[in-house]
DNA sequence: GTTAGCACTCATCTCTTGACAGTGCTATCA
DNA sequence: TGATAGCACTGTCAAGAGATGAGTGCTAAC
């Protein structure tokens, strides 16, 4: 158990490095505390036992350890949030009415922004959307394209190669019948429904349709689940010192540039405020990073989560709010 | 006017140090060409004079200039390209048949992978497309979805709000008319034809239709002009020994996160290989950077430009051949 | 025209040194 | 008994001094 002292140390320590990036030495902390430089050393000691310190090398100042941080986020920082934090920005954003996908692009964009750090939108998985319509326009020679729309307003199309002397009405019948089926139907549900409707008869049509055509719109189908996400600030963490040595650059530049950021995101726990802090993320390239996650869930169903990715060493206190702010501004769109 | 032997040093130079990055002496050339290093100094103080090398420092070896990377991509390297590069990958990726917008993102995945430099394509600007098709989807509550399709097979959608009590059927008559009027119209010709068509009379509904659709539906034409792009292996130029300096990074991360590559790809004259090299580029951050762009267009009259960034020190003997048979590709599709 | 030789110039690496920030420990104080 | 002062110790960092080495320019000779 901490004594009051020493959780003010641990936090001054964490909200200290947090702001300079250096080590905190005992006698910087002891004007604030009031107490002499030895005493707040022993309590150092305590704290670097107990493992919420460490040293970068036996004789430097402390630094959080990742366990520092998070009883920090968990316990010490809950009092105090930095109200500094300018949210009327956010709210100018939600005043223009834009598509929900455009607000959340610029959302994350003003995340960034107001961070300093990169952030991430993982788009709505398309999970809970119903289908609205499905079409099929010719372009040109015999290609065509197929659209999908969803009731969340989201569009797919891929184009298609129709087989020569395709009979064009009949393939309008078909689609015909296939909104008929699918109207309002769950994404999800669409295979199953077309191979299990009670209504095979009408549907065998479709079922022996040439396949090539069939697989087209699967494939548009199945693109609504594959989440998209937006990145944004990523060059943001460069201007972090930690991130001086440009092999540590690589690796994260690396991983920001694949799509296995989403597995950072994915995994999060889904209700409410996650922190993952280091090595916690399960990543070697994050390592040495934090990830602040929020999910959002808009009436229509649509839902996703927004994060912020930055040094171990971020600005929780102000992250957090800010974060929680606009995960709670999306929720009422 | 160069001797015979002064060109061979100066190919020399440009391909031992684009290999190493490090200046070249002369020393290391005077075994690969038979003369000794006391004569080869003095062609290199010819070349230097004449603006084709330059030195780091007083007694450093030898380095290409702009102009000397520019008479060695002009005149030197014509003669041999690499012959190395493995083309099937590239033949490989047009057998599978793809949407042309998949085709042109793996292509230039592709291209980063081969040259491990990082690869734009600026997509086919919208100027060609002709309207296919305009819809109107109703989504839920008041909300709908409008689609445009354009003969390319590009879509584009925006959410609306209708007004209260819209007339439903109305406003089909007028998607219907505004499809019979665009079908085939140029994206870049739809707003002239609404307001100068002769058939006024039958358009003056729409036109007198509440703006605020009317506006939704601009703004999707307009956005088919927008050129798209796509990036890949933006982390790649990282592991080029002249970025190690973080700012330098830093400034180049910032560039490519923002839209202005745009410009860079944009003014390129546009008819054959163009390559920029260092200042060319017109833009500070690229101040150490080449580009090798190449356009291509496919009959469809999609147009486009594919391009790949490096550090001046590129290996132009291979990325140039690669581009273009690229390039050439995509325009058969 | 080509080459050998020599003096010279920088960049780079290593080693040393001193300043400095911070710790741990111990003895002392209230 | 908790807080503090003092002191020895440890590691980092920056600056300076040499030593090393790659490369040049110039001149004289072939």
């Amino acid at each position: 158990m901490l004594t009051n002292r020493q959780k003010n140390v641990l936090k001054l320590i964490v909200e200290e490095f947090v702001r300079t990036a250096e080590p905190v030495g005992s006698r910087s902390l002891s004007k604030a505390l009031g107490f002499s430089p030895a005493t707040i050393r022993n309590d150092m000691a305590d704290l670097e036992e107990a493992g919420y310190l460490e040293k970068t090398h036996s004789s430097s100042g402390r630094v959080p350890s990742e366990k520092g941080y998070h009883y920090y986020v968990d316990t010490l920082m809950k009092e105090g949030f930095d109200t500094d934090v300018d949210l009327t920005l956010i709210d100018d954003l939600f005043e223009r009415k834009m598509s929900h996908e455009e607000t959340i692009e610029r959302a994350i964009d003003l995340l960034s922004q107001l961070t300093n750090y990169t952030s991430i939108a993982l788009g709505s998985s398309g999970e809970n959307a119903r289908v609205r319509k499905i079409e099929l326009v010719p372009l040109y020679g015999d290609t065509s394209i197929i659209l999908v729309v969803t009731n969340l307003g989201h569009v797919e199309s891929k184009n298609i190669q129709l087989p020569q002397g395709t009979d064009m009405e009949e393939l309008k019948r078909i689609i015909q019948i296939l909104n008929d089926i699918l109207y309002d139907v769950p994404i999800t549900k669409v295979a199953e429904k077309l191979r299990y409707d009670v209504d095979q008869e009408r549907i065998k049509d479709i079922l022996t349709y040439n396949q090539q055509i069939i697989d087209a719109f699967l494939e548009a189908f199945t693109r609504f689940t594959q989440s998209k996400f937006y990145l944004s600030g990523q060059s943001n963490i460069l201007y972090q010192p930690e991130f001086k040595d440009p092999d540590r650059v690589r690796e994260l530049m690396n991983f920001f540039e694949k799509n296995e950021i989403l597995q950072l995101v994915e995994h999060g726990g889904g209700n409410g405020l996650t922190v993952r802090i280091g090595r916690e993320n399960q990543i070697t390239a994050m390592k040495d990073c934090s990830v602040v996650m929020v999910p959002y869930e808009v009436d229509a169903g649509e839902r996703g989560t927004i994060a912020v990715v930055g040094p171990t060493r971020m600005e929780y206190r102000k992250v957090i709010p800010l974060l929680q702010y606009l995960a709670a501004h999306l929720s009422k769109l």
